[in-house]
DNA sequence: TGGCCGACCTAGCGAGCGTTAGTTAGGGAG
DNA sequence: CTCCCTAACTAACGCTCGCTAGGTCGGCCA
């Protein structure tokens, strides 16, 4: 399955158009140019400029949830148990997911506020889900003591916001692999929130 | 010095809606409405849109340069000597300056991409310089032997960004005052970035 | 009092926007 | 061979874009 469909190379165009110049700086046109063909031909393949950009944020989105929940999948106890292990194992797969496609996590980060309606206030809802699964073992944390005892909700923004900006730097062939960014921010992110071994 | 002048309450519409709406998702007649004028009206006090965002861009980019030269200028032996008061100072300073102003933060932060030519080019060269004054405490402070040895690259990447991070979520108004989030990020950075005490 | 000037207006330019309509070329199925 | 479907095309609609031109009006200064 080497091929891919239109449909496909239309919305990575989209993807790497929107995450360059944004969804309203980016024309159908200039979709269309990027694949070849005239801007009314590509209403052959998609119903609307907005359709697109749902797609894209629908799908990364799901990419982002299903990370996450793989994490309790694999291992049920880490939940409840270690929270040290379960904020690294959230951070690796949010980086993950980030590095495993810039384009489309740059447009879902930055983007998804060009929706209109009702979908933007589904994403809205999701966003605020999953940035739940921060915060909540981040409290746990706390509360368990393994935590720094600050704001988990400010925490949670603070390592949160860090990731995402992982799409306003990153390249795929840059010096660091996403391993390496991986490995660096799991370990920033739980000294952020871990309490001092010893207090001073 | 009640009087605002108009050329002032243009810029505050402006950032307001780039804020909103993004630059190019923002009309002259959306900016013109704002202060109830019409759209070519503008143009007696403006020279052209792109020079509204360069006025708002550039004096958010003096600001940030400002403050952190403060920090140098209140006390000449911090960039030198303790690396954890220096970086303290540099997160404070950056996050006094968005929580100032979030709207041309946020536009600072997000909207500079939008700027033309040689414009665009002097702030990514700014933007970087400023990002260096981190990796240089950083990376002083790893040398040191204060600072954990993770890449003072990636470092200074996720602390600023989850700086920047607070243009997206922060409410004046809000639960958490400027005070707190100030204190709370400072906490979080200089751990993130600070050797463990103990050996585990 | 007269002239100027800044702040605003209306009108409109040329370009580009997202999208629709109607058409055509080519290939596979009956 | 014919029929029809798919994937393109050209043309154009109505609208908005950033911006310019030219005019009106009121307040300040000589």
């Amino acid at each position: 399955m080497v091929e891919k469909t239109r449909r496909q190379a239309i919305e990575d165009a989209a993807s790497a158009l929107f995450h360059a110049h944004g969804y309203s700086g980016t024309s159908v046109r200039d979709i269309a140019r990027a694949v070849d063909i005239q801007g009314a031909s590509l209403y052959a393949h998609v119903t609307s400029k907005q359709d697109v950009l749902w797609s894209i944020v629908e799908r990364t989105a799901a990419r982002f949830e299903a990370a996450a929940d793989a994490i309790e999948a694999a291992d049920p106890g880490a939940a409840t148990f270690g929270r040290g292990v379960y904020l690294i194992a959230l951070v690796r797969a949010h980086v993950g997911v980030v590095t495993d496609d810039i384009e489309r996590a740059s447009v879902f980060v930055h983007e998804w506020r060009a929706l209109e309606g009702h979908r933007r206030e589904e994403i809205a809802r999701r966003r605020d889900a999953y940035e739940d699964r921060f915060r909540t073992v981040i409290a746990d944390g706390v509360r368990a003591g393994a935590f720094h005892a600050v704001d988990p909700v400010a925490t949670a923004a603070y390592v949160l916001t860090a990731l995402n900006g992982l799409v306003s730097w990153y390249k795929p062939d840059g010096r660091l692999s996403a391993r390496v960014i991986a490995d660096t921010y799991a370990d920033l992110s739980l000294r952020a929130a871990q309490a001092p071994r010893m207090p001073a």
